[in-house]
DNA sequence: GGCCCGGCGTTATACGTAAAACTTCCACGG
DNA sequence: CCGTGGAAGTTTTACGTATAACGCCGGGCC
């Protein structure tokens, strides 16, 4: 009644455990008769014969399985780096397993102790510093995502030219006629956003006459609206148009703008980041970045099997492109 | 310089394997001295020993790891679900791997080729009829979210009372003033969605004089937009407020109704389900039901233990809470 | 006719761990 | 003085798989 293992399927078959396991590995060319295969196989499949991973994992010193770590899933980015990760694994007849780190239930023993499954290699999105360095600890291949390319922790980098992305939203802005900005900041110490700030001033220094404000605010909606409530009504010349760092906070964003009495765009222009479903979810609809998440995890996975095929990928930035909606508009005239 | 074994650590330790497997597994006492005991500690920790789980796997026959299968990551409901599945698992010593069951992906030859981390049971949500019938063949204990309490392929189910939830929506609605009703359903066919109408068509019956039209639109609020906008555009008595399946197909008909010319709420009423992040995201916040997610998740870990255990855990449904916000009000005087 | 070789398998072994079964030594009670 | 029992280990085995190493047999070639 327990399940059966190739040994038993050899038995029903008369033949051996070797011969089941070269003709269900596809190694037997010239080694068993056609016949004798195909009867291997219809036993196998008759028996609902399923091999053991764990006996397979231990012989063969791999799993063919890599974990891929992210921040959080409450926003549909990491889903799709997902998809694109499982998409490209597949490919290589490799797995993908989840390990969304657990910020929220205290600083883990060992974050690899819930994510049982055994690995062989890691793809990590940015995340808090306990986290990164039990990772290092665990010394297998590990591939990092929109993070500082300069890191040595990691064997490779995959990222995304958020650069240029804030370039693009605050070049749109100042087309549209805009001169005094509010960053809306992510209150977290990563490499993606204090890139992304960099990029909005050494924009701005390329116009005259503007002023930029920087406030932080966490990546929700929910929480961000007040900080966006308090940086808009800070005492000084108000700003016309607010760069957030998410979809997220740009919503609480809009939200906050609308109690203050100001229309979004007409009065305020607000620009969102990562082009969540949520952009287009909101009225108005987000003008955002829009970030190839698929690509970014297609490009970690293939990352992590040239890392395990001992190849060095090399490391570039990914792509990354404004969407223009209906949350920016030239500012009001003063 | 591989990574080392526990013969390693034995010989390091100038004592037999079986002694370190004994003192590592905590298994010592009365087999071990104590002071052995604290060298073979001492020397796996200088060596940085890490058991092998494939093979730590192979002997004992099962992984203390649970497979939680979800049909999407694009919402976070099921990120909360996870959140109380892994909290649960931590208590048990046990483990979680995450399956977001790839419809994209086309129909996945075997859901759990993917899935490859050896699997001691499964916490599957409500999806995909191919995907359940692979899951059935796996012939592991199966706990089904949120599906037919009658169903036999499961071991058990927890299940949320959504039809209580429902409930509570319409009568608020009723008590409101309301008496034409939309129902935007989901335009999948599952149990939780059959209920849900049933349990509206139900409650309306309560009240004299009232009319309820139904129309189907996907679970999304890009796409449920284009049903929302037909729905409310069909000749015929214009109903006064709109019963969504979901936040997100809520939030679609909100903008639907703004395009429309009508006011959220004053000209229409328009409900939630599941109490989203997207929920007071958006503006007007939403009126929605709030279902407990992380209680889903541990009841489900709870079911699994307890079948591993040789138990029939009891199936009992969760209560559901609605939550009134600001997208609900009195019909406009007619 | 001896010899080799290709087709068709089998036997044997290793992966790293957990634990049952066994050994050895010593203290202590009758 | 012998037996008993417990402490402190060790030896051995099994988990299920993949594969290297080894038969065996019949046919073709010199």
């Amino acid at each position: 009644m327990a399940r059966p293992t190739s040994k038993d399927v050899a038995k029903a078959a008369g033949v051996s455990q070797a011969a089941v396991s070269l003709v269900l590995g596809d190694k037997w060319h010239g080694r068993v008769s056609p016949t004798t295969a195909d009867r291997v196989r219809d036993t196998a499949r008759q028996l609902g014969y399923r091999p053991n991973l764990a006996a397979r994992n231990l012989r063969l010193g791999r799993t063919r399985t890599a974990l891929l770590v992210v921040p959080a899933l409450t926003n549909d980015f990491f889903a799709r780096v997902y998809t694109g990760a499982a998409h490209q694994a597949a490919q290589h007849d490799f797995g993908v397993v989840l390990y969304p780190s657990p910020e929220g239930l205290g600083p883990a023993k060992d974050p690899f102790a819930s994510a049982r499954a055994a690995i062989d290699g890691v793809i990590a999105s940015s995340m808090a510093a306990h986290t990164l360095t039990a990772l290092h600890g665990a010394d297998l291949p590990l591939v990092m995502l929109d993070s500082d390319p300069t890191d040595p922790t990691a064997g490779a980098h995959v990222n995304l030219d958020v650069a240029d992305g804030m370039r693009q939203i605050t070049e749109h802005l100042l087309t549209l006629g805009h001169r005094h900005f509010l960053h809306l900041a992510a209150d977290i110490d990563s490499w993606t956003f204090t890139t992304r700030a960099e990029a909005i001033a050494h924009t701005l220094r390329t116009a005259p006459h503007t002023t930029l404000r920087t406030a932080h605010a966490p990546l929700s909606a929910a929480y961000s609206r007040a900080a966006a409530t308090q940086a808009l009504t800070t005492p000084g010349p108000r700003p016309t148009a607010v760069i957030c760092d998410g979809d997220m906070i740009a919503a609480g964003a809009c939200k906050a703008a609308r109690r203050l009495g100001l229309s979004v765009p007409h009065d305020l222009s607000v620009t969102g980041f990562d082009d969540l479903a949520l952009a287009t979810a909101v009225d108005p609809e987000l003008t955002t970045v829009h970030l190839p998440a698929e690509r970014v995890g297609e490009r970690g996975m293939e990352a992590l099997t040239a890392l395990l095929d001992g190849h060095t990928p090399q490391d570039d930035a990914l792509p990354t492109q404004l969407v223009i909606r209906d949350s920016t508009a030239p500012p009001p005239p003063s």
